[in-house]
RNA sequence: GGUCCCUUCGUCUAUCGGUUAGGACGUCAGGUUUUCAACCUGAAAAGAGGGGUUCGACUCCCCUAGGGACUGCCA
């Protein structure tokens, strides 16, 4: 819902800054955020005496119990206080659009710190202030912060703020079931690097947009078509599986739904744009969208011929149609048939292979009219052309 | 150690007490293209295990097993 939200030329990072002091302030004034001592070092060693005994390792609140006297003694040592916001630790509850109704006991919880030690305000505070001054309707993310939702909506309210409504999405599973990793998601499947590898935008967001979710994975032709289906009711709650092999058949997919006058800029871009009927010859062979110049190239050559057998080229060209059009491939194919007795497989893959260098690829019908008589004709005689 | 969540065809999932347990992808079989791909049609394929509650349980409750998240002076 920010999306269409401008910030004024004057809020910059430092008035944002003092947004985030006034809300600490009205906090540590209401007794919410009070001033802690610990080095890490002393909450490190806590934790795992606490850990140890099969105690849960919360924060104590030892400094909620310091005097006056040892305050100034910290001080006087030069230490800085880091803060923390005092949890009412209560059940806190919210309807979530995914999960239904939720409950956090924010009894089991530390004390989140929301200022350092060196002064700088941790993600928990700006997080919500900004939500607050941004006027946010809904947070949408990650399960893994279902346990923050019961720490944010008290410091919501704790500010005097009602809190926005939450959507908790399944994280994602690798196709092992193991948790997607940090260096997969910084890697291979970091969006720039999709890109570049040769996703499809649409195929990207056919995927984001479905997986986790009770619909199909199946390619969507636009945003607005993919967004109209969409439900936070049809989200699941449990992990759901990402498999890239889902990524490569969806990318087919949305090229094979691909119009010329979408595709035209593009194949132009590639020095590819052979004509519409070259387009919709080629493009249900394509995974990625580059495989085109690959077709292009069959089109225009040079091809190396595969000839097997030298009679049958020969018998081939010269019953070669004086002019190839859509129907020629039917009429040269009953030709070469009647001639030579070959038929299904033995009488295409001979042709198929020495017209374009390949044992696949599109229909042959569709592709001879594009590569001409006399490249086919040079092709037959077993000539790069 | 603690808190919370999850477990249905190979995969993603529907079902919110009574269904032939549905769909999609994948797989397999046909069809079409006189090849491959694409496309069309059809088929096979599922309730983690054990206890309850109930006339009746995939659905509600408990236990077990398995998986995930959180438990930071990270975000």
């Amino acid at each position: 819902t920010w999306l269409g939200m401008h910030w004024d030329e004057t809020d910059n990072q430092s008035a944002r800054f003092a947004h985030y002091e006034a809300a600490a302030e009205k906090l540590k004034a209401s007794g919410k955020l009070y001033p802690a001592y610990e080095t890490q070092e002393e909450l490190d060693r806590r934790r795992k005496v606490q850990l140890s005994r099969g105690q849960p390792p919360i924060y104590d609140r030892a400094a909620l119990k310091l005097t006056k006297d040892e305050i100034a003694a910290y001080e006087a040592e030069g230490r800085r206080p880091h803060w923390r916001f005092l949890l009412d630790g209560r059940r806190v509850k919210w309807n979530d659009l995914v999960r239904g109704e939720c409950e956090v006991d924010t009894a089991s919880m530390s004390d989140p710190v929301l200022i350092r030690a060196d002064g700088a305000f941790l993600y928990t505070l700006p997080s919500v202030v900004d939500d607050v001054d941004m006027a946010i309707t809904h947070v949408i993310r990650g399960e893994d912060h279902v346990t923050n939702t019961g720490a944010q909506i008290e410091i919501f309210q704790a500010l005097g703020a009602r809190e926005p409504i939450f959507a908790h999405m399944p994280l994602l599973v690798d196709h092992e079931g193991k948790g997607l990793s940090k260096r997969d998601l910084e890697g291979p499947l970091a969006i720039g690097r999709l890109r570049d590898a040769g996703y499809e935008p649409l195929a990207v967001i056919s995927h984001l947009g479905r997986i986790g979710t009770s619909d199909p994975l199946e390619a969507t032709t636009s945003n607005m078509a993919l967004a109209e289906t969409f439900g936070f009711d049809k989200m699941g709650r449990s992990p759901a599986r990402f498999d890239v092999s889902d990524l490569d058949r969806l990318n087919a997919a949305v090229l094979h739904a691909t119009p010329y006058n979408v595709a035209k800029p593009r194949l132009e871009a590639l020095d590819c744009d052979l004509g519409e009927a070259f387009w919709s010859a080629v493009r249900a062979n394509l995974v990625k969208f580059d495989e085109v110049s690959q077709w292009a190239q069959v089109v225009r050559g040079p091809v190396h011929p595969l000839i097997e057998d030298i009679q049958f080229a020969e018998a081939a060209a010269r019953l070669l149609p004086d002019e190839i059009d859509e129907t020629a491939w039917s009429r040269w194919t009953e030709a070469v048939k009647a001639e030579t007795g070959a038929k299904g497989r033995n009488l295409f893959m001979p042709l198929r292979k020495a017209v374009t260098g390949l044992d696949h690829g599109p229909d042959m019908a569709a592709m001879i009219p594009l590569i001409g008589s006399e490249r086919i004709a040079l092709r037959l005689k077993g000539e790069a052309a």
